[in-house]
DNA sequence: TGGGTCATCCGAACCGTTCTGGGTGAGAGC
DNA sequence: GCTCTCACCCAGAACGGTTCGGATGACCCA
């Protein structure tokens, strides 16, 4: 305890590395990029330096020069505090994590929950500190992505972006195709008067959930049933109290999210109504709670892990690839970006 | 669209900043950097030229001149997937997020999620990329801690860590007393075979649970009514299970976490037992499905939040003011570590 | 042996800041 | 009028890397 290392060891740099090892920085620089074109003599009595030392390059001076930060922010456009509570979201993060370690970058977090938040990020991205943004809205507001483009500063969203812009890129999952999977589920277990509870119009998953709902079930559609609700338990407890409330006969329903179908399964059992046996219902999400539920809910499960790598990948490959100086290139449109398929997992609410 | 603007405009540098204004380099940083040494009218000037170009500071080049790097890392250092799937964890990000944004540094996140991950971000942490690192690790591996220490890298942790180690700060919820809060309200209740399924006791919010507990009920605590788990849904529910095998007659239950309560619920319901009447349950957490369960959780409610907040501010503390040269200070003990007080939601189940 | 090729290495310039030491001018004091 | 002070400003040296042009030596061929 008394005894006490010296505190403010300076970390060595290349120059140091450089002398230690008899040789200059650049040669240094050579080997610690792993340039072919150096002795294999010098290139151990180098290495052996720079572990004897515990060199670690200034990624803050290598950035100077190179103007490459080997940095992504992950941007996270939601003033609403509940997504960033959402496990998806979680996921999103880990996915991202994951692939961006294995590609050498680093991993910046952004997040807009007040207003006042929103200028500093956009004044940062701009300022050309990272490498490429990764940007995930939820809701309508295009500003900050076209502001991105327009700077030239690569970009993928997570999600589509309600208001599709020709340049920008996404990975979505396939929201249409589980609400069509979901209702086409409903339909096989001979429900007749199937309703939803659909999400926010601002939102493309719910845009795109209410789609394949409705597409799926074709004639079968009746406007009368369906509500709406913002995503939330108690949103879609009032939204089932709504629906039941204008219609007691309702046999089927699709909740275009777990949190909400959670609510509404209060709601229905309240009102003396048994699931599945009175009414099959069907979530969206496969949060953890819902194989907790009574009974466990049958949902669509996503794959918000693989979201996030594919959003780094299609990041990466356009930061490597930049956009070609365009306007020959006819469009680069849907072909660009990835939609992951989902799944059903059955249990028993439906 | 065939119009087009020339793609890479260079990025404007003080050296323009400072030609356009018709004053030197080190004028324009004083006025950026807010040195009230600067004569007004150049200042204006300045500010003027700086909007004009939409001059934006290069951090790189800051970095490398002032040493400093104005981010900081949140680590996770946390194989379990679950952990990142956590709300908790979720709500910890948004407090450490807000409190940056508001300090102005940017957030750094790097999780280990795979063994091959913690070499990678050790070296990236002891490379003083960032200025200061807080460290959430639930399990007790503190050999990160402790070479971050080492290194004399900023540090502080989220939950007290199971092996406290002198120099170590960290930010925890009050486990001990929102445990001593439900044993309380249990019996209250009149409840007489209060049982509790215990975290793991690799983890400090494993063992502090249990802990205060086992203090509140004093004589009245039975060893035979402990089981522990994971903190997961199944765990917990496993755990139900042996319990009401072994002791059937049980009519309290206090349970370290809500996963798990969701969990113990679903067994107690199967084995025909009423909550609360037949046994009365409280959980810890307060997550959001608590509020939805049947009957709705009363539970141990924790400011993650504020827990993240916390953590930054004691952070930038410690950052601006370095610890003196130690040995002739005593000890920087329990004084410097700050526990958050919880309270009980009381709902249906208790 | 002389000249050319090639691999390898070095010195130096450069990236965009901050900061220091010194210089400039105006105003005050004598 | 001449210093002295002081506020303000400028030029230039860092910071720790990358990269470029050129130097060096080994090697080969005629």
């Amino acid at each position: 305890m008394t005894q006490q290392e010296v505190p403010a060891r300076q970390r060595p740099t290349l120059e140091a590395v450089a002398a230690l090892a008899g040789v200059s920085r650049a040669t240094v620089s050579r080997v610690v990029n792993g340039s072919p074109a150096v002795d294999p003599t010098k290139r151990a009595a180098v290495q052996q330096a720079i572990n004897e030392l515990h060199y670690v390059p200034n990624l803050a001076a290598r950035a100077l020069m190179t103007g490459r930060t080997y940095a992504i922010a992950l941007v996270a456009d939601e003033p609403d505090v509940r997504v960033f509570s959402d496990p998806y979201f979680a996921d999103i993060v880990r996915g991202v994590s994951v692939e961006l370690a294995d590609a050498g970058y680093r991993l910046t977090l952004a997040m807009i929950q007040r207003p006042e938040d929103r200028d500093h990020v956009e004044q940062y991205l701009l300022g050309h500190h990272v490498d490429g943004v990764l940007l995930i809205s939820a809701h309508s507001d295009q500003r900050l992505a076209d502001r991105l483009l327009e700077a030239g500063i690569p970009l993928v969203e997570g999600g589509r972006p309600v208001l599709a812009t020709p340049r920008s890129r996404f990975v979505d999952n396939d929201n249409v195709g589980g609400a069509a999977l979901a209702a086409r589920l409903l339909v096989a277990a001979g429900r007749r008067r199937i309703g939803t509870i659909a999400g926010p119009l601002d939102m493309s998953a719910g845009v795109d959930r209410l789609h394949g709902f409705r597409q799926a079930l074709g004639d079968a559609f009746d406007p009368e049933l369906v509500e709406h609700a913002n995503f939330t338990t108690t949103g879609g407890a009032e939204a089932a109290e709504r629906l039941l409330r204008r219609r007691p006969d309702l046999d089927g329903l699709f909740v275009a999210s777990d949190l909400m179908a959670i609510g509404a399964m209060g709601v229905l059992r309240k009102a003396g109504l048994r699931i599945p046996q009175d009414v099959a219902i069907v979530g969206f999400d496969d949060i953890v709670l819902a194989a907790a539920c009574d009974p466990p809910l049958t949902t669509v499960r996503q794959q918000p892990i693989q979201q996030g790598r594919m959003m780094v990948r299609l990041l990466l490959e356009r930061m490597h690839h930049p956009l070609p100086d365009a306007d020959d290139l006819p469009d680069v449109g849907d072909e660009e970006n990835v939609v992951l398929p989902v799944d059903l997992v059955i249990r028993e609410s439906a």
